[in-house]
DNA sequence: CGTGGCCCCTGTGGGC
DNA sequence: TGCCCACAGGGGCCAC
């Protein structure tokens, strides 16, 4: 669901609601969307399985119900207040006053909401984590959900800001301060489609499969052309492309496809700008030749093959 | 080592 | 109406 300018978005809806709240409470109700730091593999590592081992949907539910361990629930801010909310690409972290960090990502269909007193959640099934606020003088603040239903998001707790900046400097730069250099010095001797590249949150955080193909459309790259067989002169335009794209899609709140909303449940106007995304077949806004299609990365590209010619434009 | 292919999940929309 | 299939905004893991 999320790329960048959506996670953005959600960052400041949500730190206008609980900035500054304590957290009185903590549901767990899926214990496995949560990797803790003891965690064997870090998370996110499940069995590989033959179809016959896997089982059924419902076989596989009732398994994963009996979570193995216990989460702490200082660890998930229990008791502290939550002093600021950060991003880095399209992941999001609480920063406690403690100093203890929960990071969040969303994966595809992830979402955190935070209805204030009285406000209803739009839905009530799939909610994983749920946390009870107060304000700094005590009264209610409402709640505060992750929703996931695919899980392919998840939380990441960690003990310390310095543990969180270590986990993302993994990262790329962020997408909204990319330059030239930093996507060429991070992929530029790669032999991958630059599409594919792009996608990789090393090269750069926070681009993802839709603003991947606007940025590529806006700066006349083929998606298939060889990350290393693009100019600086490439690089440069496709670098500012990524920031033109991304601030403008955060000014209009994100892209609502279908069902990202932001933390106060308000969709995003961001499709507006979309020249490529999910426009496959019909003409482009540009030239009018129609528009193509084709698996990149394993993803759907859309691209439009006048305006992103398959060499040097 | 870098890379492509497969997998993790649930929900939805289209075709029959 | 119901069934089956393809597809969806992400990314980890493994065999090459």
């Amino acid at each position: 669901m999320p790329e960048l300018p959506e996670v953005e978005t959600v960052r400041r809806t949500l730190a206008d609601r609980v900035r500054g709240c304590t957290v009185s409470g903590v549901i767990v109700r899926r214990r496995d969307v949560i990797v803790t730091p003891d965690d064997p593999a870090g998370g996110f590592s499940r069995q590989r399985r033959t179809p016959a081992e896997r089982g059924t949907r419902d076989e596989r539910r009732i398994r994963r119900s009996r979570s193995p361990r216990r989460v702490e629930k200082s660890d998930l801010l229990l008791d502290d207040q939550i002093s600021d909310i950060r991003r880095h690409g399209k992941q999001l972290a609480l920063v406690g006053e403690s100093g203890r960090c929960v990071l969040i990502h969303l994966g595809m269909t992830g979402e955190v909401m935070a209805p204030g007193p009285g406000q209803r959640l739009r839905a009530a099934d799939h909610l994983h984590v749920l946390w009870t606020l107060r304000q700094p003088g005590g009264d209610s603040a409402g709640r505060m959900v992750f929703r996931d239903p695919r899980r392919f998001g998840g939380i990441w707790t960690l003990p310390t800001p310095q543990a969180l900046a270590d986990r993302w400097a993994q990262l790329g730069p962020d997408g909204l301060t990319i330059t030239g250099e930093g996507l060429a010095r991070g992929a530029g001797r790669s032999r991958r489609a630059v599409k594919a590249a792009l996608l990789d949150q090393r090269t750069v955080a926070g681009v993802g499969n839709i603003y991947a193909d606007e940025s590529l459309f806006r700066s006349g790259i083929a998606p298939q052309r060889l990350a290393s067989g693009l100019s600086a002169s490439d690089w440069e335009r496709l670098a500012g492309a990524i920031r033109e794209i991304l601030s403008q899609a955060v000014e209009l709140r994100g892209s609502t496809l279908r069902d990202y909303r932001d933390a106060g449940g308000l969709p995003g106007d961001a499709t507006s700008l979309h020249q490529v995304y999910g426009r496959s077949g019909r003409s482009c806004n540009r030239c009018e030749t129609p528009l193509s299609d084709e698996l990149v990365a394993q993803r759907t590209t859309v691209w439009c093959p006048r305006c992103q010619p398959a060499e040097n434009g």
